[in-house]
DNA sequence: CACAGGATTGCAAACGGTTGCAGACTCGCT
DNA sequence: AGCGAGTCTGCAACCGTTTGCAATCCTGTG
């Protein structure tokens, strides 16, 4: 079908190894053979089959993805940084989405593994052990998730559950609910650390409403326990979360923020289309997706170990203040002129 | 580092061939010594390198996907439905946003073309001329895009937009605006004609506000034109548009449904979570990958032009009635009951 | 006991590239 | 003219598979 190599070479008058040469090392070839091959080359629209390439060098110039799940909005922001920056580098992108499943998520790393160079597991669900296995005979960049000895790019959790925290204090909250996420997820983890942290800190109460299921749907089922608790501000693992409370709230006649103020994790676009618009801490995701890519081929490029493994980006989120924090209920005037 | 066919083959003693034989045409092989292969393959964690495969078969087990922002929910949606129908069938996906770029599409579709056996193309930039080119030599299916000669799985564009009309209708509403998309898309101009038709069809006025990014953004500047066309309902080009058009509506002090309805297009997963939760067309976008793959499949398996050339698929849509929708502003009682 | 015929298995070529090595040429000098 | 040093280029091997063909083994039968 394709034009072959041999192919050029043959309308060129030349060996296939000179056509190779000429399109891949120019400057070892003499100039007009050069141009008489890549004017063959044109003409026959031949472009190198990376497949092939692949076999010798042993790069096959294609990296994997893996995400838990695409409609979960989260997702395609890294897919997007990583896709972007993956072009720049003339790499393609394999994309798993793994449905939520451990299970399926490893057998899809496997299935993957030989005809990447690499992989970004994004969010992974698999246990610590099974994560450390791939990494061990395959290049692996984590995103969102710390397992030791393996390269990752995270997110500042802590320093963005400060943040949340002394936002929320200033307004006068000194009751504080934390909706947590997946009891494994490690994310929901350790933003509830940084929050108790933060929250001891400043020494205001934190009450943990439970895991819930990182969803509009988890959201709207945390509501009625977030209410009861007493507190007078909400952090949610994230804005899905965050969103469903907004709704389950409004529906039970709660108004945000005058009533109860929420806060969400992630800054999703839907955050801004909210009613109200939803306080949140930005998480740079693109960015995420961008820096694992550049890991990666770091980490490809020079597999030495010594210089990679361990090596983490950690990124830092911003508070983006909304609709949805307001005053303390239980506060009349503002805390700062008592 | 990854085993090979013929570490394979030592550790069971045998030739290469006759592990490759064991491990994809069983049967051929004797039981015992089939057994020997797949223990050995198990023992080193064999997996044929797809690549080296492709390169005498002609087919890379992969296929191509490219979608022009994943920032879209719409998008996510579909490369689910192609996501979970290809790993059915073994096939790994590229995946390529094109940031809504229609010189980058092209570029990336020459890119990914040799190295996948076929191309979805999902609502594509590319100008008709282009996609016919690149279908000439490569195996296409294109959704939510219609061309001459390629195979395509598309909408019920006049079939959803008459749904709309009908629910609109019954509400009292005898003024509808269309906010359009861009006005080179080809999905907007169907459904304008679709909207035009069922007017028309119903004898009620349809009046054409424009053309506008398929974005939230697009929708908040479309609002004020939507308001002062004198209709009671709009109907935007998709939900993004349509969520913009309420909080737009919103910050104007214009009640939806009760000053204005709205519906909108695709039912994303936003859209329930709007306030008001947004009466929309269902797209079946997940389907929609899932025909696409299937359709892409049988086009590789069988090249016969005639089987599949003009072979469409067409996803019949769904209304959704939810909240944004009301009787209309100008009458005060059930237009059934006058 | 020889032999036909089927069942297994191995050899080697092929796929489309890349690359080490050596041969062929071209120069510039002596 | 002879020679050394570059500069180019082609040959051939190799990457990890698959597959046509031929060789081998085994079995049943005459």
């Amino acid at each position: 079908m394709a034009a072959t190599i041999r192919d050029v070479a043959r309308l060129a008058g030349v060996s296939a190894s000179t056509v190779s040469r000429a399109l891949s090392m120019p400057g070892v070839v003499n100039a007009t053979t050069r141009a008489r091959v890549q004017a063959a080359a044109e003409q026959l629209g031949y472009a190198p089959n990376k497949a092939a390439r692949g076999l010798i060098t042993g790069r096959t110039g294609n990296i994997g993805l893996v995400v838990p799940d695409l409609a979960n909005p989260f997702f395609p922001s890294v897919v997007k940084g990583v896709q972007a920056r993956a072009r720049m580098h003339d790499v393609a992108v394999f994309l798993a989405d793994t449905d939520e499943d451990a299970a399926a998520e490893v057998g899809l790393v496997q299935a993957l593994a030989k005809q990447v160079d690499g992989l970004i597991l994004c969010s992974p669900r698999a246990d610590e052990e099974e994560l450390a296995e791939i990494a061990a005979d395959t290049n692996v960049v984590l995103v969102n998730r710390l397992v030791e000895g393996v390269p990752a790019v995270t997110f500042d959790n802590e320093g963005g559950m400060r943040q949340a925290v002394a936002h929320l204090v200033a307004l006068g909250h000194r009751r504080i609910a934390w909706v947590g996420g997946p009891k494994t997820s490690w994310s929901s983890a350790h933003r509830s650390i940084g929050l108790f942290a933060a929250a001891h800190d400043h020494g205001v109460q934190l009450v943990d409403v439970g895991h819930f299921a990182p969803t509009y749907e988890g959201g709207m089922a945390a509501a009625d326990q977030a209410v009861a608790s007493g507190a007078t501000a909400v952090v949610a693992y994230n804005d899905l979360v965050a969103i469903g409370l907004l709704a389950r709230l409004h529906a039970r006649g709660i108004t945000v923020p005058d009533d109860l103020s929420v806060v969400g994790i992630d800054d999703i676009a839907m955050s801004r289309m909210s009613r109200p618009a939803l306080t949140t801490v930005r998480l740079p995701k693109q960015r995420a997706g961008e820096i694992a890519v550049e890991l990666l081929l770091a980490m490809i490029d020079d597999p030495d170990p010594d210089t990679i493994i361990g090596t983490r980006g950690t990124l830092h989120g911003e508070l983006m203040v909304r609709d949805s924090t307001g005053l303390a209920a239980d506060r009349t005037s503002d805390p700062a002129r008592p």
